[in-house]
DNA sequence: TCCACTTTGTTGTAAATCCAACAGACCTAT
DNA sequence: ATAGGTCTGTTGGATTTACAACAAAGTGGA
């Protein structure tokens, strides 16, 4: 646990909290620290969830998948975010989401009642750790306002530029990666992969962007 | 204020409140009640937000709108629910939507950092507030990811099923009445109005549906 | 190194969507 | 009752997308 300290006092939940609180903190939550290979799956659809995750090293994806393998990827999780709280807290009996590892990882795991719950050594800790959470939820809430800006756009071109857009707002440059390849961003944006590839390269012809594989550049 | 202690009791941010505290505690939390026209503006998207809303009477729209005039409704909120609230606890600069009334609505406005000050006479009920906050934001996020799953539908047909068995779900029953108009469910969907009004029709004469206006029927 | 596998771009065709324009139905207020 | 406005369904043509199939480039392991 020691080795990620310094992303541990970097997370959102633990803003406000003391570094020197940190280990005894996370022993009285009970936190559990696991590795993952590539591609493995965390949490499944159609499973119940008691326990949010904190990634520490790594990437994880949240992906809706439907009847007929139809993927849908809702968020991408990186170092130092957490995955999977919003359904814990909503108290809900299955998980509408599938969440697995895109890369070998190492993930932090909290019971969600034992934030609720006051315990004996942690009490001070727990309504501000409450109030982090409310606060992360929230932001989460409107990060997905603003996949529902991009995935609602009428064209493909348009969902391109206006996630190439936010990207490079993210980076501020116009030179930037993304965290998918191209059959992942077809999922996130809803669209046809090869008809995708197929306005970027139109895209590419009009002088509009430049790319190679994940890097992209705005112009 | 009186008039709406029946909608109050059973709104989620005051579960496991004592009724009898309702009156008082909202005194602290200095509750602000307001009509509304219908079609006005409560929150405009660019302003900054410190309050948010529930919805006593009516029914309002969260919506996002672009550049030109393209617009998504985000939700659609009823009598008891919540509008607002994770744009006020994300604390967030400028508000990426826009909330008007669709009906005529009275509606009562609370402060977001009254929820979690504490104060010399509602402290004890404090954590449950914010417990409970915690718990709306979550179940918002979860709803989201639904109408995420039914936007990403790649055809209209699709989206249009998704949609209204969904809310024949939670209709329970295969009859049932929509809130939206049909420009609104279009941009709901983020479909064309006039494309999707065939669709709707072909459905029809295929016997999968029957409608009239706002009211629909699967068969 | 070589082979199998994955990823990406390209192309052609069929199908679906957008867009604009319009007509009829339906309010609503005078 | 009527006139103006809104809402809904319909249609046709231009555009875009999905789909399938394939080739080229890149990747990883034996």
């Amino acid at each position: 646990m020691e080795k990620y300290l310094n992303i541990l006092k970097s997370v959102a939940l633990f803003k406000g909290i003391n570094q020197g609180d940190l280990q005894s903190l996370l022993a009285c939550l009970s936190a559990k620290l696991v590795n993952y290979d590539k591609g493995q799956i965390i949490f499944m659809s159609g499973e119940s969830i008691k326990s949010f995750g904190i990634v520490l090293a790594g990437q994880v994806q949240v992906v809706q998948e439907d009847y007929y393998g139809n993927k849908n990827i809702i968020a991408n999780i990186g170092t130092g975010n957490l995955f999977g709280e919003s359904f814990a807290f909503a108290n809900i009996k299955t998980l509408p989401v599938s969440v697995f590892t895109t890369t070998a990882s190492v993930l932090l795991f909290i019971d969600s009642h034992r934030i609720v719950a006051p315990c004996s050594k942690a009490c001070a800790f727990h309504s501000r750790l409450i109030y982090n959470m409310l606060n992360i939820v929230a932001l989460k809430y409107i990060s997905l306002t603003q996949n529902i800006e991009i995935i609602t756009k009428r064209s493909t071109r348009e969902k391109l530029l206006a996630y190439l857009s936010a990207e490079a707002h993210k980076a501020q440059s116009t030179r930037f990666s993304i965290p998918f390849n191209r059959q992942e961003l077809a999922d996130y944006l809803a669209v046809d992969r090869s008809a995708m590839s197929a306005v970027l390269s139109q895209l590419r012809d009009e002088g509009v962007l430049k790319f190679n594989k994940n890097q992209f550049e705005l112009c």
